[in-house]
DNA sequence: TCATTCAGTAAACAACTGTTTGCCGACTTC
DNA sequence: GAAGTCGGCAAACAGTTGTTTACTGAATGA
């Protein structure tokens, strides 16, 4: 019961409290928000269904947010810091091809148990009916393939690649990823043996496409000049 | 405007007249709903909202659909019948796999062209918030898979793949084409440029996914030992 | 021809929505 | 200490919502 913050003074109260409790409520609302949206989208959410969800009163959510857009769009970036954090360290790291895989693969299944909602919403907005969010997802997801076009011309494999290659590949790998995340979230939430089902999945697809990258050159098609229009 | 329906009789008021009726405003029902949903989310649709966009009282919803939930799954499955006609044509063709490629390539950009609207929904419903149309869309999905991993077994470069991995493989196909279709789904309604441009790069992916499809025998991942046998 | 069926309607229901207003009272600064 | 800032609240606003009710009138089948 006697709770002591004590962040800076001792008995009095305690300064930057009423930073932190406006913190506390904004938390309070991102977090309700994110559970509502376990089972329901963004543009089918209500302001007065969050605040209740948060155990404020309605007109308390506009001292945080103009809309629920732009809750929405502080949702993704959210929820996109962490991932680019992830797909960074992934991106980071070195080895054998395999056990790069089995690695990238882990860590994917570990971020959806550890973040499931974020990771739900995201999957729900990605072409989700509100433009803002939507275009946020996308953007971050593109900013994601150049860095891994980037990471993959580092590799060995792909000395002799050009940038319009490994961009290809990259968005090869991220569609992936994205997939496999969506898989992941929709399995039964505590089931380990579907994880490692959809693990050993990824796992050989993942395989697939990097044998497919190793013997690219070898078989580039059309030496990269003579491209038909594939359109109709 | 002389709409002379002529099942049976000739001038007198025709038979069949009730139910042609009916379902033309079921039809106004569906594709008002499909309209609405070019830029929202079926979980944010009101009933009120479809009658008065389709021309109808918003009790006459209910002598057509119990539900809006209901209408979904209507949706789905008329959406992915077409598709599911697309997929069962593309896969009985024969051809060098580049062929093969470039021609699946251009009928779904002409399917997302021609079918746009029940795309977006897919694509929007398949993460979505409706349960029962979520579980729709991923039912019809695998029997895509199914049905392309028959038709991969079929070809020469399968030889010696055993169930699972040409399920696994047909898995990385479809979900290509998905992403695929959304990419050109996304893209801005007119622009043959970004078609191409979608195309082209759709195009290379697919062929380095054909490439490791005809180099994984040859370096299946922990040699065939440890890998359950074929006869599943 | 006449009774029946039934798609579509208007009206009413209570419940809910987003947003604004004025106010309170705890935190902060001087 | 006093003055000011500002997060949170209750109340009220005008709309909207889903669904049910009892009805009308045209298509139907005997």
């Amino acid at each position: 019961m006697s709770h002591t913050p004590a962040p800076t003074s001792a008995a009095t109260p305690p300064t930057g409290t009423r930073q932190a409790q406006k913190e506390q409520s904004r938390r309070a609302l991102l977090d309700a928000a994110l559970r509502l949206l376990d089972h329901q989208n963004l543009s089918g959410l209500g302001v007065r269904e969050v605040t209740r969800e948060a155990g404020l009163s309605p007109a308390g959510f506009y001292r945080h947010f103009r809309d629920l857009d732009e809750l929405g769009v502080t949702l993704v970036t959210e929820a996109l810091e962490n991932l680019h954090l992830l797909v960074r360290r992934v991106l980071a790291e070195q080895g054998e091809p395999i056990e790069l895989i089995d690695r990238t693969i882990a860590v994917i299944a570990r971020h959806v148990r550890e973040y499931r909602p974020h990771i739900r919403f995201l999957a729900r907005e990605r072409h989700g009916g509100v433009r803002r969010v939507r275009e946020a997802i996308a953007a971050e997801l593109s900013v994601f393939t150049e860095e891994t076009a980037l990471a993959l011309g580092a590799l060995p494999q792909s000395a002799g690649w050009n940038e319009a290659e490994l961009r290809m590949l990259a968005g090869l790998y991220v569609e992936h990823m994205v997939s496999t995340a969506a898989a992941f979230m929709e399995a039964p939430a505590g089931s380990r043996a579907a994880e490692r089902r959809i693990a050993a999945l990824a796992r050989d697809q993942l395989h697939l496409i990097s044998i497919g990258h190793r013997h690219w050159l070898a078989e580039r098609p059309g030496g990269a000049e003579q491209r038909p229009p594939a359109t109709e």
